[in-house]
DNA sequence: GCAGGTCATGTAATCGATTGCACACTGGTC
DNA sequence: GACCAGTGTGCAATCGATTACATGACCTGC
């Protein structure tokens, strides 16, 4: 096998072009079959590239044509799948049409938020999708990306981006409350979700209508932190002050494993005596669902916002275009089976 | 507040340059500070800069210089939080320097893997950070770069490749199978890793060595597949086999939990009659820590595999370099307390 | 036989920043 | 006063692909 000199160097297409006699504009147009070339010139074109081991360079292609063929992401830095299922369905729908993701994560507070946007901008990404940490996150990715193609998803959503993917939390919290309802709940206590914060008040908000509107009561609302230790410290709390028909309805499963814990080891037996619930599942659902809690629709998510930003970029005018997707309910071993089987 | 007519089209460096009176190798000097040029112009330059808005471009900038500033990272599609870690460690890293990450994702037996890793280098990206679905993968990667720093993490590396992380599988297990002896350990059982794979092999014959270096008998392999189900499925042919003193060493968390459930189920005391334990700790310890299992160091293999390839992209030669990172032991109640307390 | 059309191809400008080379100027030295 | 070193700038080529426009070949129909 005596490879005629494969230089170090990589093969441009004016090398192709010479060697399959044509001029480089036909080569362009053989290999990317951007306009039409005969049959007998482009076996000549494609066996020329294909002795010098011709790659496209995607680079000067980028540069020429203005699209990168990529799409930046922005999410903030928390570690946890939930996150890590978003990016692998953005990048699977992007993948099967040849369109990388340059990912960029953010600190939780949103500190560098603008600085990534910003450098994502400068290598002439094709489109934004962005996970804000904040509120005001949100507004300033919109407004720096001035005009490019931009597809907000999550919870912190300035009310002003035109497109945005989030969590239909009506809904949901109707999901839980008619669970809860069958399941005997009477009232409810609300654990890890800061009442100050305008998200999380949302949220609370939408439970305790949900909820309402089934007969249970929305009562205390108690904020001591979002984590383990948080849920913990709350529980420690409030273990002799529930009664019965209770369920402590906690922000996500890490403040829910927290109240479950003391509580079991105070004596409260769940989900006989109190249930609880969370309202954001953090792990997979593989390890025997000791928790009931809302599986977010991440993927469904990720895949819905490709696809608004796909049509937010054919369309020269951007039409406000905003989704909210349900979430699941996981039924766990920390509230009761339904009385009416139905 | 009157704009100089702020065009559409977004500035390049001749628009800065005429704006500041000087030519464009002076601004692009100016403002990348690759030479030094007078305080004053440096001045004229910055303002007439802002004045315009001008961002740097970093296609075009990349197509000249010949180097993007970016580095693709190729990782198999399991959901995993350990991925996630991996990712976030690697552009936590990155991002320190103003690189960025270019992600792709291949599915996990390897079918789509040099597809991907080609169009990475399509649009010449400066390095490779590859976690190889399979050997054979990473043996590709390593041809497909031809000569481009490339660095691979994870368990499937190719004997040859120059520049990897792995998992020390030795120290791994000799941290356990310590603890396994402490706990009173006479026999153990190997579930969810396939003897006929030879990374699994490896990780048989490294838990094997260093229990029966601490007088632990290796017993049955026992590979019904990995995940919960194959878990259940080798715990109900099992349960009624196992004697005290017995540890069932389960490939990872999911196979763990499913054992552990079965044997409950069965009547049979964990930790007390029989230990279970993981060799990968697949959901991080803020549960409750059921489970006594191995925590991967995916932070630190991120971190080290982006100093590696800033290494190898300094560096002409491409020295052979592999570093071996062990993993630390969470000790969950499914094994009991050690018995000295020293 | 010729206007008008289609089709494949070539010519050369272009995208925007970087950089080798040349030049001008300043200041110091013998 | 001639020479040299050092410093700051500018000119123009360059990276590699894309594409508007031009060209020439060939066909069709009257």
């Amino acid at each position: 096998m005596t490879d005629s000199a494969p230089s170090d160097e990589l093969a441009t297409l004016a090398d192709v072009a010479s060697e399959a006699g044509v001029s480089t504009a036909t080569v362009s147009r053989a290999l990317s079959g951007s306009r039409p070339v005969s049959p007998d010139t482009l076996k000549r074109v494609r066996a020329a590239a294909a002795r010098l081991g011709y790659r496209h360079n995607a680079v000067a292609s980028a540069l020429r044509s203005n699209r990168t063929q990529s799409v930046g992401i922005v999410l903030p830095r928390y570690a946890t799948v939930f996150l890590s299922a978003l990016i692998e369905s953005v990048t699977e729908s992007l993948d099967a049409q040849g369109i990388g993701a340059l990912l960029r994560y953010v600190a939780p507070d949103g500190a560098d938020h603008d600085e990534r946007v910003a450098d994502l901008l400068d290598r002439r990404v094709d489109g934004l999708i962005v996970c804000p940490p904040t509120i005001e996150a949100s507004g300033h990715a919109q407004r720096l990306s001035h005009g490019l193609p931009i597809v907000q998803v999550g919870r912190f959503l300035d009310p002003d981006t035109p497109s945005a993917v989030s969590l239909d939390e009506t809904s949901s919290a109707g999901l839980l409350a008619h669970h809860l309802a069958r399941t005997g709940t009477r009232k409810i206590v609300t654990v890890g979700l800061d009442p100050d914060a305008p998200a999380d008040a949302t949220r609370i908000r939408s439970v305790g209508e949900a909820c309402a509107a089934r007969g249970i009561a929305p009562g205390a609302v108690v904020y001591r932190g979002s984590d383990l230790l948080a849920g913990v410290t709350a529980a420690e709390e409030l273990w002799d002050a529930v009664t019965p028909g209770e369920t402590l309805v906690c922000a996500n499963d890490d403040v829910a494993t927290g109240v479950l814990t003391v509580l079991r080891a105070r004596g409260v037996r769940v989900p006989d005596d109190v249930q609880i619930a969370s309202l954001l599942q953090l792990y997979p659902d593989a390890q025997g669902t000791p928790l009931t809690s809302l599986r977010h629709p991440w993927r469904q998510m990720g895949a819905e916002a490709v696809e608004m930003l796909e049509h937010a970029q054919r369309s020269r005018v951007a039409a406000r275009r905003r989704t909210a997707l349900s979430a699941d309910l996981v039924v766990g071993a920390s509230t009761r089976t339904p009385q009416e089987e139905s």
